[in-house]
DNA sequence: ACCTAATCCTGCATGC
DNA sequence: TGCATGCAGGATTAGG
């Protein structure tokens, strides 16, 4: 499931795959995918124009054209771009082909078909309702104690669900969030407003050396996620509680426990995070 | 305005 | 072996 590190592997693989390639012809084979315009206005805008730049915004990709207008795209549990040196016929679940005028293309996979893309205006894409929610990015100087903090006490939920809502702090998914909140020994179903300024200054460097050194393996696979080169991550080998319910704990080898909060699939360690009062 | 639950999808694991 | 069931989950939407 891609979370930042693996949208932003995504987002340099692209930077170099296909920055420079002038689209020839684009075939949606999945017309859901294509949030707006209609799949033929989506088509037809893009035939003729360039790839200028690749940005990324917590998960979302920002496929920049030269013609001031933007793809964002979003990967949620199984998107994934693969680019082909020659015309190649489309994979399974493959929904979108982008063919570009030197032959080579740009495919568009997604098993589960929760991705979305739409095409807006550069201008329009801050003012996209799911643009606009995003807190704060983790990787930049902006992210501080002080507005952590801050950001955290206006939420009464669970600290879990609300690093997932991504309106504090974007980027971080399922994997990330219980892998840091154990780094920092934080109860999960703790509430967001109980975490203390001391936690919010532990926190960051936590979830920026958590993020920095999975980029810096390719990010994590888990299920199906590869990056634009098709190759997978290696972070996973990394993760100290996802997915290692019943395992001793790293730090105190108590079987570590996996419930279910807000829906998510969320696994702690009782001992050393405990739920405090 | 808040929170919870349902929704979208497919592949895989499990159980009978 | 085959079929039904359950589970995984990011973001949006519906309902309480």
């Amino acid at each position: 499931m891609p979370e930042l590190p693996e949208v932003e592997t995504v987002r340099r693989g692209l930077q170099r795959l296909v920055v420079g390639k002038t689209i020839a012809n684009v075939n949606v084979l999945y017309a859901k995918t294509i949030l707006a315009p209609a799949v033929a206005d989506f088509c037809a805008q893009l035939r003729g124009k360039k790839f200028t730049q690749i940005d990324r915004r917590g998960k979302y990709l920002l496929l920049r054209l030269d013609n001031e207008m933007t793809i964002v795209s979003h990967l949620r549990m199984e998107g994934k771009y693969f680019f082909k040196p020659q015309p190649t016929t489309p994979e399974k679940h493959t929904h979108v082909v982008f063919q570009f005028t030197d032959q080579t293309e740009l495919h568009y996979n997604d098993t589960r078909k929760f991705g979305r893309m739409q095409l807006v205006q550069t201008a329009a894409v801050a003012t996209l309702p799911a643009i606009k929610k995003l807190g704060v990015e983790p990787l930049t100087k902006d992210f501080q104690a002080a507005s952590f903090y801050a950001g955290l006490q206006r939420h009464h939920k669970a600290i879990k669900p609300t690093l997932l809502d991504q309106t504090v702090v974007c980027g971080l998914g399922n994997i990330y969030v219980d892998e840091v909140l154990w780094q920092a020994k934080i109860n999960p179903q703790t509430p967001a407003d109980e975490i203390t300024q001391e936690q919010c200054a532990q926190l960051i460097p936590i979830i920026q050396k958590e993020l920095r050194a999975s980029i810096a393996q390719g990010g994590t696979t888990v299920h199906s996620y590869k990056d634009a080169f098709a190759k997978t991550g290696m972070f996973q080998d990394q993760l100290k509680v996802y997915g290692r319910e019943g395992e001793p704990c790293l730090r105190c080898h108590t079987p570590l426990v996996k419930i279910k909060l807000a829906q998510r699939g969320t696994h702690f360690c009782p001992h050393c995070q405990p739920l405090k009062k």
